[in-house]
RNA sequence: GGGUGCUUAGCUCAGGGGGAGAGCGCUUCCCUGACACGGAAGAGGUCAGAGGUUCAAAUCCUCUAGCACCCA
């Protein structure tokens, strides 16, 4: 093909073979953010979407998971902006409290220090400097990833503005009565010495003992009631022994009073619903002040609440002898003990869940302890009814049963936490009398006596309590700011399923209270990445793979990719670096269909080669519809949040249908002076929608491309392709359809053949519909070279059994026939295998349709299409069988 | 104990009443003027098991088994 006249190929670096990541990686991103692209502002007429980020904890650094949610969202936002939205996707931080706590009081014990050494001002002073020295950290790594920020917008739950959000709401609710004080019954971790909500505790199979205890009779008769327990140390701390009401056994032992061993103390037997006759014996010690259950017991029969254990959950004074030994080792201990008084029935080794910090894994246990809740229901009611009702949607839809059921059986919220970092309580007690005051800002004076001397709470609220309030503090609540009347409700939210009840539920009570409408219309729950056998990522594994190392080794492009790939809805992604090595090679398809067309497109821009009437040939219109419906199909993976789907589709009309087939064909027009101007057309307005197309998935790159070849603008802020434009063109897709199936069937032959491609073949092809036909005839030149054919006849059907081209083998494909003068000498052993098979698959399929079609109830009750595409097939596969026999008979004559 | 999801090619997963799909891996051939991070052609599956509904079931229903997760 080359000649003289062929215009100059592009200096070689100008693109070389290979994509190479470095240079585009490190430098779009600024160039994005320096035009302001990332900010809603640069589409001021469009209709407002935002998102905001769930935020990362401060100190933290970017996991794998971050990568994939931040993906995610990325590719949402930037398609946003592309179509014409002012597409806000707003950054940020949260404090995360007893983690953050946690790190920095870890770091001064190698100190050999404790916060309680430094004091509360000092202990702040170096969280706030671990913050400021890694709070960077996760959002310059967010940007290597090219995650499209409004980082003029960045929030941290403890800026100042937030912590206003978050005292207004407190102070709103409790003048509302939805924020009460109380001695209830708390969770409490001995290890980080501060009450967590119910949710913060992660139950765990332990094996442990249950231990059956005698309680003697009180009034000294012989005998007495044997209770089953796992926590024999509690006994020390019992009020009561608890039997069901219906259970016979113990009808005439309620009332009666047994005496407490080793505490020497006489407590009642009392009758509840809530014991299961079935578990142990029947009957129960209860223990109102370090268990939950029993706490309710307690409250119902009105037993008094003994604290055994204080906050290291070592034991008390109220705990007698045993008094200074830790939880464990009086255990050991309390049972020694009873065996000595002769009232310890049995021991046995017993599997039983309990609870655990999910902060540091330390066996909660239960205390009574003052502290402030959250009334949830009048919250939660209309937080479900929006879901419920639709307001808010969640994907995968399976999520709102889980939603509900949490909802219905909600309890109230503990919310104070023993820590230091975080939101203060916005509560000063009154030091002359019994009153506090909630209030927004320091009060100088107690509201009832006029003291001056107050003192604020010394706990700080939990992290997510802040959190709740994401969606519009973020956005200048309280303050009525231009962005909280624009962005609010959000558009959507991008999160795992993990923190459905810690964080969306909350944001949806929060929201629809202080706001009054949802915090957002859709909620995207995304599963887990796991490693490539599907096993949860772990440092104990030691499967863990960092983000920013793949993202190094393949790009970021290539590890977003890979992502997003496999993102099906609510779907967990097992991730091998195989699949982003296979990301990065596609990428590399893609920069390399980029050369191709730009090498061939004799120095114009994309947008000038675009520019004019589309041909009208078969491949042209053909393409161009591939590209319509894979334009649709993206669009409709997009907006369910199936980017999986979207992404299938994208991959292979860019790889199949583009790179495979059409840049193929163009290669002959291209090649013809007369027909070059319009594939360049082609190939330039398919090239430019698919830079579009991909530009929210593998941003570098595809700017990187658009750089080079559109010569102006940059695809960042590219209009998004529109699909409806373009015609499905029915004809041209059957017509290629019956070419590449020509196409492969000689290539298929020639393979089984043994024939090299450089051997001559002749070959002339019959197709069946006289239309396809004359289009196949129109395209027998690109024919020619994709079959590598010494000699094409294209006929009609209407000839039946002429001599064509002196053939001997006959093939057979959807709607062609294909003869093929394939000389003798050669070796079809292989060929003749494969035809055996082949006629034998086409056989019993055969038999499969001719028996549906002799079944009248079949004829009957299938609907008419389905009959008629049975009836097709008989006649098609009738006809490939009789080809194939043919074939097979002359090969072995 | 209650709930949810999963079981489809060697691996990881889509599909979801009417001809079994993808990526990776594997086999054979090919460094052809976009690309060997590539091209061409292939092999490979009683869609977990058992019942049922239906003209038709991998797909819907029931049960069973195994796995995973959530809640108590």
């Amino acid at each position: 093909m080359s000649s003289p006249a062929d215009p100059p190929l592009p200096k070689p670096d100008a693109f070389p073979k290979v994509y190479d990541p470095v240079g585009p990686e490190s430098h779009w991103y600024d160039v994005w953010e320096g035009a302001g692209y990332f900010r809603p502002e640069i589409n001021p007429e469009g209709e407002p979407y935002c998102i905001v980020i769930p935020p990362p904890n401060v100190t933290g650094s970017l996991h794998m998971g971050h990568a994939f949610e931040h993906s995610l969202i990325d590719a949402t936002i930037r398609r946003k902006r592309m179509q014409g939205y002012a597409a806000l996707w707003l950054p940020g931080t949260d404090h995360a409290g007893i983690a953050t706590q946690n790190v920095v009081e870890r770091q001064l014990a190698e100190e050999g220090l404790s916060r309680h050494d430094l004091g509360r001002a000092s202990f702040l002073e170096r969280v706030w400097a671990w913050k400021e020295k890694s709070g960077g950290e996760i959002l310059t790594q967010m940007r290597r990833m090219g995650d499209s920020c409004d980082w003029s917008r960045e929030r941290f739950t403890m800026d100042e503005d937030l912590s206003l959000a978050v005292r207004t709401v407190f102070v709103q609710l409790y003048e509302e009565g939805l924020i009460y004080r109380g001695e209830r019954i708390i969770n409490w971790c001995p290890r980080c010495h501060t009450a967590i909500s119910d949710i913060e505790v992660d139950y765990d199979d332990v094996t442990g003992e249950m231990v059956e205890i005698t309680y003697p009779w009180a009034d000294g008769s012989p005998g007495g009631v044997t209770v089953a327990t796992t926590r024999a140390e509690t006994m020390l701390g019992d009020s009561a022994v608890a039997v069901n009401p219906s259970d016979e056994r113990y009808a005439t032992a309620v009332g009666r009073t047994v005496t407490l061993p080793l505490q020497d103390r006489e407590i009642p037997i009392v009758a509840d619903p809530a014991i299961d006759p079935e578990f142990g014996t029947g009957a129960v010690k209860v223990t109102p002040g370090h268990d939950p259950t029993d706490f309710e017991i307690g409250e119902r029969h009105g037993l008094e609440i003994i604290s055994i254990f204080d906050n290291d959950a070592v034991v008390n004074e109220n705990g007698g002898a045993f008094c200074g030994q830790g939880r464990f080792e009086a255990r050991e201990a309390v049972k020694s003990a009873l065996e000595e008084a002769g009232l310890l029935v049995s021991v046995e080794q017993y599997v039983h869940s309990v609870g655990h910090c999910q902060r540091c894994s330390t066996q909660v246990e239960p205390i009574v302890s003052k502290q402030w809740f959250v009334k949830v229901r009048p919250l939660s009611d209309p937080a479900l009814e929006a879901v419920l009702g639709g307001q808010t949607k969640f994907v995968p839809e399976r999520w709102v049963k889980v939603f509900k059921d949490w909802l219905e059986n909600i309890r109230d919220w503990c919310v104070s936490r023993q820590l230091w970092w975080g939101h203060r309580i916005p509560v000063w007690y009154c030091s002359e009398c019994p009153e506090h005051v909630v209030s927004i800002e320091a009060p100088t004076q107690c509201a009832a006596c006029g003291a001056s001397e107050l003192e604020q709470d010394p706990d700080v609220l939990d992290t997510w309590f802040s959190s709740a309030l994401w969606p519009f503090s973020t956005l200048g609540w309280p303050k009525q700011t231009e962005d909280l009347n624009r962005f609010y409700p959000n558009a959507m939210l991008h999160t795992g399923f993990d923190i459905i009840f810690f964080w969306v539920a909350r944001m949806m009570q929060m929201g629809i209270h202080f706001m009054g409408e949802v915090p957002f219309h859709d909620v995207a729950y995304h599963g887990l990445v796991r490693d490539a056998h599907g096993k949860k990522m772990s440092k104990s594994f030691g499967n863990v793979v960092d983000p920013l190392e793949l993202a190094g080794k393949y790009s970021a492009d290539a590890l977003r990719f890979a992502l997003v790939r496999a993102a099906f809805p609510g779907q967990d992604v097992p991730l091998a670096e195989e699949w982003v090595e296979g990301a990065r090679n596609f990428i590399n398809k893609l920069w390399n269909a980029s050369r191709f067309v730009s090498i061939n497109l004799d120095s114009m821009s994309l947008a000038e080669a675009a520019e004019g009437e589309l041909p009208d040939d078969i491949a042209s219109r053909w393409i161009m519809s591939r590209l319509g419906s894979t334009i649709d199909a993206v669009d409709s993976g997009f907006d369910k949040y199936n980017f999986a789907e979207a992404m299938r589709e994208l991959h292979s009309f860019a790889w199949g249908d583009f790179c495979d087939w059409y840049i193929e064909l163009s290669k002959e027009a291209l090649a013809d002076e007369t027909r070059r101007r319009s594939a360049q057309r082609v190939l330039a307005r398919v090239m430019s929608a698919l830079l579009r197309l991909l530009h929210p998935v593998i941003p570098f790159v595809t700017e990187e491309i658009w750089h080079r070849m559109e010569g102006g603008g940059h695809v960042a802020v590219a209009e998004w392709p529109e699909g409806s434009g373009l015609i499905h063109d029915e004809d041209a897709e059957s017509a290629m359809s019956v070419l590449t199936g020509i196409v492969t069937e000689i290539r298929t032959f020639r393979a089984l053949a043994g024939m090299p491609p450089s051997a001559a073949l002749g070959a002339a092809v019959r197709v069946n519909s006289p239309h396809v036909s004359r289009e196949i005839k129109s395209l027998s030149s690109q024919l020619v070279g994709l079959a590598r054919l010494s000699s094409l006849d294209v006929r009609g059907a209407e000839p039946a059994d002429e001599d064509l081209a002196g053939s001997n083998v006959r093939l057979v494909t959807p709607g062609a026939e294909i003869y093929i003068a394939a000389g003798g000498g050669l070796d079809l052993g292989d060929l003749g295998a494969k035809l055996d098979k082949k006629i034998a698959e086409l056989r019993a399929d055969l038999t499969k349709v001719e028996r549906k079609l002799a079944n009248p109830e079949f004829i009957n009750k299938a609907p008419e299409e389905v009959v008629a595409k049975e009836r097709a097939k008989l006649a098609e596969h009738s006809e490939s069988l009789g080809a194939l026999e043919h074939l097979s008979a002359s090969l072995s004559s």
